[in-house]
Parts: C-alpha cells; sequence; structure tokens
DNA sequence: AAGGTCGGTCAGTCACGACTTACCGTTAGA
DNA sequence: TCTAACGGTAAGTCGTGACTGACCGACCTT
C-alpha cells in the first residue's frame, strides 16, 4: 500500500501554487486536459517555461500528464488538491476552536472588571 | 479609498503559506494566540523576521493582532483559512469533472477501435 | 527514409524575497 | 520620571527560482 513515487504532501503544494504562472496553468487545466502547446500559447511565457512550471506541479501532485501520439495531455490530479484539502480541514478546526478559547477569556476578562 | 482589508483572495493565501517559516508560525499559532517574542523563541529566525512573516500573514488575512499592554498577540483567523477552502471546492470539482470527461473519451476510444 | 511538430532538458541571466543588524516609538514597572 | 521590555520599520546582503534561447530525442507525416 501507498506506494506513492514520492508522497507530495501539503507543504509542497503551497509552494507549487504560490507562482502566478502556475496558478494561471492550473485554471487552464480547469477546464479539462491540454497539451504543453496550447498551455504555452495561452500564457505570456515561452514553452519550455511551462513545460518547468508542469514539472513542478506534477513533482507536488497537484497535475499529471498522459501521452498520447505525439503530445502530452496534462490535466489536474484530483489527489493533490484532495491532501490540500485535508491539511486546510484539520488548520480550519485548530483555528476555530483557538478562536473559540480566545472569545472565552475575553469574556472572562470583560466580566472581572 | 476602498482599503479592502476583507479581500485577501486565495492567491495571496498561497504565496504567503508557501513560505516554510510562515507555516511553521501558522502551526505555532494553532495552539492559540501569541505574542511575536514568544513565536520567535521557538523559530531559527530573528524576532524582526518573524514580526516581517506576521505583517505577510496579516495581508493575506491569515492572521490578526489584538494588543493587550504591551504586546501583540497574533490568532489565526478563521475567515482567511476559509476562503483558501472554498477556492479549493471549485477547484476540486472542476478536476472531478475534467477527470469523469476524460475517463469517458478513453473509453469511447477502446469502443471505437 | 526525410522533414516537421511536439516537448523535455541545459546553461545562463536577473529579479525578488527571506534573512540580518540597527534604530525608533510605545508601554509597564521602579 | 527613568529604565527596561516589546515589537514594528529601515537598509543592506544573499540565495533561490522564474524566465529565455539553444539543443536534442521522439513521433507522426508524406
Amino acid at each position: 500500500m501507498t506506494d506513492r513515487p514520492s508522497t507530495p504532501a501539503a507543504p509542497d503544494i503551497f509552494a507549487a501554487l504560490a507562482d502566478p504562472t502556475r496558478r494561471a496553468i492550473v485554471e487552464a487545466l480547469r477546464a479539462g486536459p491540454q497539451p504543453v502547446g496550447v498551455l504555452a500559447g495561452g500564457l505570456p511565457v515561452s514553452r519550455p517555461a511551462v513545460s518547468q512550471h508542469l514539472k513542478v506541479l506534477t513533482d507536488a501532485g497537484l497535475a499529471r500528464a498522459t501521452a498520447r501520439g505525439n503530445r502530452r495531455y496534462y490535466s489536474l490530479a484530483p489527489e493533490g488538491v484532495e491532501s490540500l484539502r485535508r491539511y486546510l480541514d484539520t488548520l480550519w478546526d485548530d483555528a476555530l476552536a483557538a478562536f473559540a478559547r480566545a472569545a472565552d477569556e475575553k469574556a472572562e476578562a470583560k466580566a472581572r472588571e
């Protein structure tokens, strides 16, 4: 089990999505799988740059490529998005708990005066 | 003027969480509100660095500060985490849809041969 | 085969951001 | 009031990563 090649982990995904160009690529991929040339055509950067970004996204587990003939179609990888969502869920719970605790202490302090 | 304190937008949040030190700060804040000095004490960087990181997190809508006496207690801002989660939800939906569409096309192509 | 397209990689440049030390205003105790 | 602690800002250094053009192999044409 869990024979993941590299175990992307949420932190790497944040770094992957930090770059505006990479987010633009992700946005473009939301429409469906696309080859590198088409992606580069819709972006203000060169094709090699897109290729490098796609490598980062793939390593982070956010994208995957399927070769068909001459081209490689890249698509979003739901697993990557999901692992990020899981991380945010726990963060969310802790944030709410800390928030409630702070509110309680404030109410207590106010009641004391 | 339209100073927009409540328009962090998900993109900025990704950039904010891309830095390891900033993620460590967020992790520390999960335990509850803490002053700058305490945060810096638990990190391998100087206090000014922490101060700068806290500014980035605050601008991104992920943290907020409440001054009490001499110190400023920083805490996680649930709204920031929530806006990020909303963004991921739509991304998730699109990823699944594109995935299903790709699977359909593949099945069709296989059926054609 | 031969020419054309697609796309990954290499080498090099350049800007940005993550640090540091030094400094300053503010608040709490003596 | 004077002094010490807290913490935000300024100025400067340095490493990292985003980009480009050049090169190369792989595959689909005719």
